[in-house]
DNA sequence: GGGTAATCGAGACGGTACGTCGTGTCTTTCC
DNA sequence: GGAAAGACACGACGTACCGTCTCGATTACCC
């Protein structure tokens, strides 16, 4: 076994190894245990770090979470052709990353700890804010083309499908099949209302 | 000053001033210190209770939660003949609700809390699985008038909505114009298909 | 399995039952979980009795422990025809009966529970006057068979005997050989003081 | 009235001023409240420390008792010449220390929190041990000057006298007046047994 | 190239909340 | 009226975490 180096101060800058270890433990201490288990000491613990040390770069503990949440790697958008397929595909790319990687049980952290204070729940609104203009083109390239209605909002849209992501996300229904995310997509396409046979 | 007369036991039975004086205020402290500062300890001194009352008969802290949300009370379905209008209304009542009376806050707290603990998750997502039972009412009240599309599941639109509210609850838009919403339900009912002209 | 009737009151008088099944119980709980363990409420399920009846009959935990100490077998004196051989049977019998029943234990508690309470103090004192009392006797057999002198005070050397026990008692000394036990006796039956030679 | 700055922390080492600030209030709060009072909670009180500092550094009660005891002045041994004398004047030293200072209660207190716990238990046993060993000194004084017979065992003897004082202290026979101490203390010297005139 | 100045680990500190347990009082219901 | 049952207000228990602090060591930067 190598004898570790204990992890030192490099001056008066910003030791990004310690950065690093901190943002590592971190991941691990919420997928082992949890939003429950993920304090602040556990995590100065685990990565061998002072608690001042974290303090100083993270003040929140929502911050700190949002940036082992943007660690992450992102969803990349597909581009099949037909604007469902891709509504679907793009939809149960984030399901299933939720679901099989620490991500959503992060991210769900992070809506869970923006609720309790203010300006987490800024950031994380602005997070959000943000992620519907992405998913919002999404519905450009399908206006593109012709396949989605010219009147429709997309960040109205976005928004629709925000919400149903969090909520999926927060009720614990990340386990869709195929077909039953198909359905709920094919409400948000076909609509409610009762289209008069014209 | 009147000396209150200290609530005792009442017997080998459950003593309802107490478990009034728990919610009241159980409430009034997630009113006034929120989230962060609604704890067990709190509220036992405010009730004037001891907190082992408290965990006999609110296990979890989102239980009690729960408990407090119920206590307020709860929104009236509309029926003015059009589908869209009750729709609306429904939606409306509930964020005015959220946005002016504590139920915003408690519900907020609710749904932080459920992502702590396993068993206080499962109980808020029947919870919300009962309140889409409920929803779909409208919708199905709507489909009753022919304004509603038959091939529609009335229990998917209902995630749809509840998606919809916790969205909005969560990222602080609880003050939309009427205008404002009733665009977010024209997407919803309308649908994002582009229908070609028959 | 024969079904158990259970205990109930037997009209307007103290049931004999209910007294027998808490001191009964009171020993047990001492014995297998002691002092730290004995609680009323521990006392009350063993026995399975209502809390307010121990408290009726017992005020203090420290009257409780003496009734079950009192409950113990007593010690019957020795008179072998020598002074020295019957006062070391006296203390050994007593010593083995804390070593080897919970009365050691028991009185153990006893001393502690005294120390807290003014008024258990005083029966507790009482009691060790009793006894000294008692002991005494042993010495006046001594003084009578002129094996103890004359001058001697029956009821100070009683104390130095009493202080003896219960300083074994307390510094956990109760497992001494009889020889042990006898260099012990030999101190106080022979005297620290040089005697010259006559 | 002065603003009392707050006692802080002083880096990775431990503060001194807690420790003494946390043994001051366990004294006074035995004074004032005796051994029932004397709970963690309401030294913490009064001390301003935390809970956690506490048992940090006295994990039972016992050894914060110990410690607290350790404090009062120490017994100073006597050479007046004669060793009767001097013996009566150390344990009347020890008496009167009891009954005038708080040492007393505090020594009771002790002695009661050991009987609930083994391993308190076996630090107090300890602590006699040691005194026992201090108190031999007196005996060797006497044996030197040729006062204490040569045969008799200085532990042995020191035992007999702790057994004495601590009888005293747990039956409040602690004001004794010199004469029925000397009275006492002549048992002890020239032993029970009826000598033979030679 | 020597003296700041900032950073690091470590961990103690005053607090506060946790969830549990025991206390002694009370009331209801049954005998 | 005694006894069971058990709820109640209260408060201590011992633990965990919070966010702050002080320390001594360790560089990087600036004069």
């Amino acid at each position: 076994m190598t004898k570790e180096p204990k992890r030192k101060s490099i001056g008066a800058t910003r030791n990004p190894a310690s950065a690093e270890a901190i943002l590592t433990a971190a991941e691990q201490v919420l997928i082992e245990k949890g939003y429950r288990g993920f304090t602040i000491d556990e995590v100065a613990r685990r990565a061998k770090a002072g608690k001042p040390t974290i303090y100083k770069w993270w003040p929140n503990k929502a911050v700190l979470l949002l940036d082992v949440y943007l660690r992450q790697k992102s969803i990349i958008f597909q581009n099949t052709g037909k604007f469902e397929d891709d509504l679907v595909a793009f939809i149960n790319a984030i399901l299933t990353n939720w679901r099989e990687t620490p991500s959503g049980q992060i991210f769900r952290s992070i809506i869970a700890e923006a609720q309790s204070d203010e300006t987490s729940r800024a950031a994380v609104t602005k997070f959000a804010t943000d992620r519907q203009a992405e998913t919002s083109f999404l519905i450009l390239q399908g206006l593109k083309r012709g396949e989605v209605c010219a009147s429709v909002d997309p960040i109205g849209v976005a928004r629709w499908i925000g919400a149903y992501l969090w909520y999926q996300l927060l009720t614990d229904r990340l386990s869709l099949t195929t077909d039953e995310l198909r359905n709920d997509v094919e409400i948000l396409l076909a609509g409610l209302a009762n289209k008069p046979p014209s």
